[in-house]
DNA sequence: CAGCGGATGTGCT
DNA sequence: GCACATCCGCTGG
């Protein structure tokens, strides 16, 4: 359970990586406290340069770049220019696509169930920002993933903010654990 | 529960 | 130069 998922597990389609990232535990590495554990219960695939939400569709930018780099790297982007967003890469180098965590819930902890409800949650909670775009989620670090076993129940619905996205807003790439207290949103929309 | 403002990087004009 | 963004906490009804 402590080992980082290896590059193999991001190096696939973004959708099976997206839907494979459900119930995994996200580690956060602290200079000198002991790990932040949280699992991972919604995240939302970007497809990539077709994908009329993503970031990756006007080809590479300073941005969006690293999307098209090699996977298993972490991407980190300011929204509403007070809230970081993290996305794990995801396909072979030269091809596009991320994953969005927006959710996740606390692992051995009383803390509010809720605590990390939504992706600039998920970033203030565990001290991700700007300077972390572009760490190895592959080795053990500062942030990697872990596998614990967990099999949890999918749930599939549209994307959170993407309603400018034409027909791609209305595409299922959100997936979520279903019934957990942590999946953001007014409740599960369809 | 709808409405709204905060504060700034990003990418197009 | 400038409109807008993969959000969230607070307000008033």
């Amino acid at each position: 359970m402590t080992d980082p998922l290896p590059v193999a597990f991001y190096a696939r389609p973004t959708v099976t990586v997206a839907r494979e990232l459900l119930g995994k535990v996200l580690v956060r590495r602290w200079p000198r406290r002991p790990p932040t554990h949280a699992r991972i219960v919604e995240v939302e695939a970007y497809l990539g340069v077709r994908d009329a939400a993503s970031h990756a569709r006007r080809g590479p930018t300073p941005r969006s770049a690293i999307m098209f780099g090699p996977p298993g790297r972490l991407y980190v982007y300011l929204i509403y220019g007070m809230h970081h967003c993290m996305n794990f890469v995801t396909e072979t180098d030269g091809v596009a696509g991320a994953v969005l965590i927006r959710a996740a819930q606390l692992v051995n902890s009383q803390a509010d169930p809720r605590a990390l409800s939504g992706p600039g949650k998920v970033c203030a909670g565990l001290g991700i920002e700007l300077r972390h775009k572009g760490l190895d989620l592959t080795t053990e670090g500062t942030l990697y993933v872990a596998d614990d076993g967990e099999k949890p129940r999918i749930g599939a619905s549209s994307r959170i903010g993407v309603d400018y996205a034409g027909t791609w807003s209305k595409r299922r790439l959100r997936f979520f654990i279903r019934g957990n207290a942590a999946v953001s949103g007014p409740r599960p929309r369809v």
